[in-house]
DNA sequence: TTACCTGCAAAAGGTTTGCAGGCTA
DNA sequence: TAGCCTGCAAACCTTTTGCAGGTAA
């Protein structure tokens, strides 16, 4: 059973990666692999020590590679769209952002709507709920008229 | 009526600052001004530059220490949470995060509710709507714990 | 065989730290 | 005056880049 779901996970890299026009590459299937065996949205670095036990040989270069590889064909998803540097806001009441993913560019976004929606159980079950936000991942006018 | 404002803003930022028992300083005001003179949530590189013409000798740690207090204070706030490090997840189709703003741990929330949020005009308005999120910020079990 | 991929090393950003001197209250 | 704040410089950490050699298809 296990040894299934194993099979199944490279089965489907397989297919993601013929579907994208990607090689093969063992590094690429362990970078993966590290990825979909947990859930703690892991680090280019949680990743690299995690795979370096197996591929002695690999580089940070060939980890951050891949990842934006996977990111750009959708095979994986990046958490961090704004991890570049910090940014700050002089709002300090409740509000939302529609953020350009091209750009970097951070909109205010005030909507009494969007400020009171309902909190699902698993955010309050086992944690302490300090706010929310909701971010908006758009293109830009100006970066659509790049385009 | 320009002067007026600018005397309410710099009134406000003293208020600001006595009631979180801090010194007033040129620099902080300075800082300060610059976020709240703009929309564009600089980071702290953007608000060095602009600070430095008037304070030419303002240095990198200036700015970001004094960032952080005011952010401990609340007197402004931070919108990268997570801006530490790039965070990946497998996890592609449409879902939320709860996110620990102590130990930055990140958990998957799957919603249908917050999958179908009414999209405010403004978002739409100009900009390519490519998807949302919904991010929860908490304090998690373990973190709590600690405290 | 060709194009793509990896690994190395160096460089480039962005952020933090320790400390000495200066300023606010 | 005491304690907090600033500025400098160095260190640190994360990410990117260019290139030479290797591998997948």
């Amino acid at each position: 059973m296990r040894e299934k779901a194993k099979e199944n996970i490279v089965n489907d890299f397989y297919k993601k990666c013929r579907q994208a026009g990607l090689s093969l590459t063992p590094q690429r299937l362990a970078i993966y692999n590290s990825l979909i065996g947990n859930d703690d949205h892991p680090s280019p670095d949680m990743i690299y020590k995690r795979i370096k036990t197996d591929y002695p040989t690999i580089s940070f270069a060939t980890v951050y590679k891949t990842l934006e590889t996977f990111e750009r064909k959708n095979i994986i998803s990046k958490v961090t769209n704004l991890h570049n540097t910090l940014r700050y806001d002089p709002l300090t009441k409740k509000h939302h952002h529609i953020i350009c993913k091209r750009c970097y560019r951070i909109m205010d976004l005030i909507s009494k709507e969007l400020n009171s929606l309902p909190i699902p159980a698993q955010v309050t079950k086992d944690n302490v709920l300090l706010d929310y936000s909701v971010h908006f991942n758009v293109i830009c006018a100006e970066c659509k008229e790049k385009e």
